[in-house]
DNA sequence: GAGGCAACCAAGCGCTTGCTTGGGTGAACC
DNA sequence: GGTTCACCCAAGCAAGCGCTTGGTTGCCTC
C-alpha cells in the first residue's frame, strides 16, 4: 500500500530524502545548500549537477508526497467495504504519511509549502484537487447517511487541520499507537 | 473583552502591527527589514532605534498574542455559566483572535514561531502553559460529564490544530459567520 | 536660548546566501 | 585506446541580508 517516496539507490533521491529531513528540522529558509551538501557528503556547488535550484528540491519533495498520497488514498478507498471504513481511510492515509516513512516529506508539505514562489504553489494546489475531491465525496455521503453533523467542506478543513497538527506533538514511539490515534480522530467526528 | 494588541498612537506599536501584517503575508524569512521600513515610511536603519533586532520584532508580536489570549480566555471562562459555555469559550477566544483585529499577529504565532532561536521559543512555550492548562481543565471536566468521548490531551491537540488551520481557508467576509464556525467546531467534538 | 535627547537619514560594512565556473577523474562505449 | 559523458571538486562571484555608524533635525525643559 505504501511505497517509499525516495529510492536510496539513486543519488538524487538520497539528496531529496536528506533535504526533507533537514527542511523539517530547521525549516526551508534556515537550511542552506551548504547544509544539504554536507549531509550527503558533497561540495555545495556539486548539488547543482543534480538539481537546478534550491526551490527545485523543495518542489520535487512536495510533488512526490502529493502524488503518493493521492494514489494511496484512491487505493484505500477502493478497498474499503463500507462508508465507515472509507472515513477511516481518509484519516489513516494522512496520519500514516505524517508519521510513517514519509513523515519528513509530509511535514514539509504541510508546514513549508508557502516557501515556494507563487506560481509553483498554484501548480501544487492543482495537484491536490483530486485528493481533496475524494475527501469531499466521502464526507458528503457520511452526512447524508447521518454519520456526521457538520457540513462536509467545513468538516474537511477542521479534520485536515487536526491531523496536520499532529506532526507537532504526536510521537509514534510513545504510548499512543497510530491505530488509536486514527480511531480517536474518527470518534471525534462521528455523531 | 478583546483589547487591541497594538496601540496606533505609539511608533513602536505601529511598527509591530505592520510587521505582523507582512510576516503573515510573506512569512518571517521572506520579509526583509527594508520591507518593514518601507511599510512604516522609514529608512531601514532607523528601525533599530526602536528595536534591537529583527528577531526582537517577531518575539514582541508573539508575546503580546500569548498574554492577550491567556487574559481573554481566563475572563471568558470566569463569565461562562456552565460547562458547555466554557467549552464554547475555548473555541470562541481562539477563533476570535485568529480572525478578528489580532488576526495577523495570531496567524504569525501559529505558523512562524519556529523562526525564532530555540531559547526564545522555550520562553514563549513557558508563557503558553497557563493557557493550555485552562484547556485541559475544561476538557477533562467535559469528558467526566460525558460531553465528549476522546481523551482530553488528544482532543485538545486535535481541536487546537483544527482551529489553527482555519487561518488558511476561512474568510470572515464570506458566507459563513464566525459564530457558525464556532458552533460547528463545538458540534464536532460533542458526542 | 542653551542643553539634552528622541527620532530619523545617508551611507555602507561585513557576512551569508544561492549559484557559476573551469577543470579533473574514472567508467562506459565503439 | 581514444572519446564521451556523468559526476564531482575548488574557488569564488554577485546580490541581498541584518545591522552599525556618524551626523542632522526639531521639540522639550529650565
Amino acid at each position: 500500500m505504501e511505497h517509499a517516496l525516495f529510492d536510496p539507490e539513486t543519488a538524487k533521491d538520497r539528496l531529496l530524502a536528506a533535504a526533507a529531513r533537514l527542511f523539517r528540522q530547521k525549516g526551508f529558509a534556515k537550511t542552506t545548500v551548504r547544509d544539504l551538501a554536507a549531509e550527503v557528503g558533497l561540495q555545495s556547488g556539486s548539488l547543482f549537477h543534480h538539481v537546478r535550484s534550491k526551490d527545485d528540491i523543495l518542489f520535487a519533495i512536495l510533488e512526490r508526497v502529493i502524488t503518493g498520497m493521492t494514489r494511496d488514498l484512491a487505493a484505500a478507498l477502493a478497498a474499503a467495504p463500507d462508508l465507515r471504513s472509507r472515513m477511516r481511510a481518509l484519516i489513516a492515509v494522512e496520519l500514516t504519511y505524517l508519521h510513517g516513512p514519509a513523515a519528513d516529506a509530509t511535514a514539509v508539505l504541510f508546514h513549508d509549502w508557502r516557501a515556494l514562489p507563487e506560481d509553483r504553489q498554484a501548480q501544487l494546489l492543482r495537484g491536490r484537487d483530486a485528493y481533496f475531491e475524494m475527501w469531499s465525496a466521502v464526507l458528503t455521503e457520511a452526512r447524508a447517511e447521518g454519520l456526521t453533523r457538520v457540513e462536509p467542506m467545513i468538516l474537511r478543513q477542521f479534520l485536515h487541520g487536526a491531523l496536520a497538527w499532529t506532526s507537532f506533538w504526536y510521537q509514534p514511539a510513545g504510548e499512543v499507537t497510530l491505530d488509536k490515534l486514527i480511531d480517536d480522530a474518527l470518534v471525534m467526528i462521528l455523531r
